[in-house]
DNA sequence: CACACGCATCGGCATGTGTCAATATAGACG
DNA sequence: CGTCTATATTGACACATGCCGATGCGTGTG
């Protein structure tokens, strides 16, 4: 029966089982993370995150970015529904068009579940 | 004819096409941060990076984290695949045992890509 | 050597995700 | 009201992903 080396701290006599490493985030916890972070985890959305932040007003609407990403609308306009809906946007509708912002706090609840 | 109300700074007579929001983020950056992303976007995985820097030793075995996500082993040597894959865990074989710990600098590449 | 144990890989299944064409909705304008 | 433009929604498809059981590989132990 093959015995652990370095720590070996507890587990003198507890058969062959592992030490058991306890806790450090709750399952609930790393769903909510995980739901946040997927939002992020795509190379189109995180274009357009960049993109809205870098104009100079702060916000776009969807037939710029449209334009940027070379997607057809209806895809960007499901990754802007997706990002809304994490809270990483804000959208607001002035006349025909749709114009949205970042929502800088909500980006730094990703940045911070990585910390 | 809808016309744009605030900024209107280009776009004279450019018919009626947007604007037009320049760049921001490359295709290739983005795919290249969205990859890294994309490892830490998943409840358990969030988890065991969790765990394992909550250890003493800021390292732990298979075995003591298949007991702690209560999945099946192959589906955590999946997981653990995933993240040592994206750069942000160590493997090191000590034995009968495989020994992961957690690549700092890795971790924090990722918190920049949502600066 | 034979065996046991920890871990990795494979194959398959269910589910989730990105994409687009087609269509629906909403507001502006004549 | 009818039409045009910008955006949202729907339906369908291909593809990726998470999960597990079965199996293979490597390494200590008797």
């Amino acid at each position: 029966m093959p015995v652990r080396e370095l720590p070996l701290v507890p587990d003198p006599a507890a058969g062959t089982s592992c030490t058991g490493v306890d806790a450090g985030l709750s399952a609930e916890e790393a769903e909510r993370s995980a739901t946040l972070l997927k939002a992020v985890a795509d190379p189109v959305r995180l274009r357009l995150l960049s993109a809205i932040r870098a104009t100079p007003a702060g916000e776009a609407c969807v037939c710029d970015l449209t334009a940027l990403v070379g997607l057809a609308q209806p895809t960007v306009s499901h990754h802007l529904k997706v990002l809304v809906g994490a809270g990483l946007l804000e959208r607001e509708r002035r006349g025909t068009w749709a114009w949205f912002r970042v929502v800088p706090e909500r980006l730094a609840d990703a940045r911070a579940t990585l910390a």
